[in-house]
DNA sequence: AGATGATCCTAAAACGATATAGAATTTTCT
DNA sequence: AGAAAATTCTATATCGTTTTAGGATCATCT
């Protein structure tokens, strides 16, 4: 084995031409043409007030003209900074509907910055925690953006404690401390439980919020306090929640139905438990816009081309997206600025029923 | 501590520890702690022959002791190599369903390699070559995958030009010479042709496949031979066709149906048509497993808990994106081997009637 | 014993950028 | 005129890693 590894050590293989390795100008390239030191070049094209004017516009011109574009890993060993925002998003249920348009609109937010999108997945079966430390420990964005947030996200304090620029997808229970945007889902729940009321149902049933996260508790706190002040029955449907767990979650509808319990109005918090809504409020032989309405959040576009007539709430995710981008660019560039905190309270709803 | 004076170069002192933020451990840190030579911790994590097994199993209990995780930055900048595999997509209709899929998909490809996910998005109004063009020379991946490839992709012959890795969903012209995963949608156009007939249709209305890119000449070309061999009328529809054009191509479809030409089946090969589809035919007073059939390309679960019965074909976007990782990563690993290379044929398609 | 090799490590250089300190020149001041 | 100051550039060091070449030590062979 020891001539093993002299042999193939003598060897050379396939240095002929490697593919790919057309060498990119660097600084050193254009210090070359222009007779500048390399650090001089830098500060020219950095546009640095002590290269005179007439240097950095021939420094500027020789660089557009070969196509000089910064080596990101050079910069990044330099400062430190990657010139990357990081969106970490799970993938238990798969990247969904919501998701998918959060990551569309946070690009949108991102372009024509100097920041460039990355999306970090994670695994249901692993813990969230890992790819946020994957993060900060190879310095491989400059922030992060989280989504689906626990009250006391480990998460958020870990990033709290190490002092790395982040932010929500949600509110925590430091939520003065830390950028965020946040849709107000008490005033969610109570707004559903408001128009049902006002077409004269009076038996709900808010469908299978989760509890662990705080979108769901306020969700259930909103309907609930608006069911106590105007007299209604408002129930909480416990059990599967997430976009793809619609069969779970139909599944449960069902069960609630075949129990006997009186239901006339159904509210639900994702694109998914509407859908499931909708098959099994259909499957039960109840009337959508008739015998039962069904105030949803609306998020995607088929929700609207869905022949029912259902009640929707505009949910603004562009506009989510377009915020969290600003604001993690905002706490990495002015980190001494407070931080940008938006939360999105929806005040009516409107008939789909085209 | 017996060779101080060895040792006494610049080692950073515990005690300095000088901002706010905490420093990363480096090799650095390991080679002081084992009185090593930077080289050596470098070589002995990386599991170099020419060390000592007693010190390899020293400096990996170091290094885990201490967390130690490379810095990508020093590596990149080093090697070249970013451990990214960009996978470039654009948001011009919105990230949507089959988009989000592929994302998630292509994740999981990626899952427990060495690779990062990283999506590069791209808007409808600009330039698709700019993105792939930054990320070759900022040298800011080590591969991409595209998707919406063109028979003739500029994008493709720029990164086959320069040598860069890459593999595609979709084929170009060139497709003997470069990795890829497609979906065959000649099979597609002709089965459901035949499906279509199966059921007694003779009126095929084929929805709005694109026709510059490669998978809607396909599956227009497949629809029609299978047409003529069966003496069947197959027609095509024009316009709009993406998933968000849903709108447009809901018009295109009414139109087709209001001008009065005989219809009896209709062949969707995306989400949004196939919703189009089964609105304007609900519209028209046209009952789904009736009066018409409805052949769809299934890709997400919604369309299998919409109620009327549709003929579903399987599309595998988990095999997908799963397989472009590999065969992006096969490209950047093992640049001499033959691309890997795969074709989805569909060949037969259920009744989605739950 | 002296030469040869094997084993295990170190020194120096390099990737591309930027920060810092200081040098060379010109301008301004007294 | 001579000194101080401003202007414009360069030299050097550095971020963290890996590659290349070579050095030191010890065992083995003739």
């Amino acid at each position: 084995m020891a001539t093993e590894d002299k042999t193939k050590k003598n060897i050379p293989s396939d240095s002929e031409t490697p593919l790919g390795t057309r060498k990119q100008p660097t600084l050193k390239t254009i210090a070359a043409l222009t007779g500048l030191a390399v650090p001089t070049v830098s500060r020219a094209l950095g546009g640095a007030s002590d290269i005179s004017v007439s240097t950095r516009a021939r420094v500027r011109a020789v660089a557009d003209e070969i196509g000089y574009v910064p080596n990101r890993a050079g910069v990044r060993l330099r400062t430190g900074r990657t010139n990357v925002i990081a969106l970490v998003l799970s993938t238990e249920h798969e990247v969904m509907n919501h998701t998918a348009k959060l990551i569309s609109s946070v690009a949108a937010g991102l372009r024509e910055t100097q920041f460039n999108l990355n999306i970090t997945p994670y695994f249901g079966d692993e813990d969230p925690m890992k790819p946020v430390r994957y993060i900060v420990e190879t310095r491989s964005a400059d922030a992060v953006i989280l989504n689906q947030i626990r009250p006391e996200d480990s998460r958020v304090s870990y990033l709290r404690s190490v002092g790395f620029p982040f932010a929500t997808h949600g509110r925590t229970i430091w939520e003065n401390e830390h950028p965020y945007y946040d849709y107000d889902n008490s005033a969610f729940g109570a707004l559903g439980v408001r128009e049902l009321i006002a077409r004269g149902r009076r038996n709900i049933l808010l469908v299978a919020p989760p509890t662990d996260q705080r979108y769901g508790q306020d969700m259930i706190a909103g309907a609930q306090a608006t069911g106590q002040e105007v007299g209604a029955k408002v129930r909480i449907l416990s059990g599967a929640t997430s976009d793809n767990a619609m069969q779970q979650t139909e599944a449960a509808i069902d069960a609630y139905i075949a129990s006997g319990k009186p239901l006339d109005g159904l509210i639900c918090g994702s694109n998914g438990s509407s859908i499931a809504a909708m098959s099994s409020v259909e499957k039960a032989g109840l009337i959508l816009g008739e015998t039962v309405d069904l105030f949803s959040k609306e998020a995607i576009p088929i929700l609207k081309r869905i022949r029912p007539s259902i009640l929707t709430v505009h949910e603004d995710v562009a506009q989510t997206g377009r915020f969290l981008a600003k604001a993690a660019m905002a706490a990495v560039l002015s980190p001494k600025e407070p931080p940008m905190q938006f939360l999105e309270v929806p005040t009516h709803a409107s008939l789909m029923d085209y």
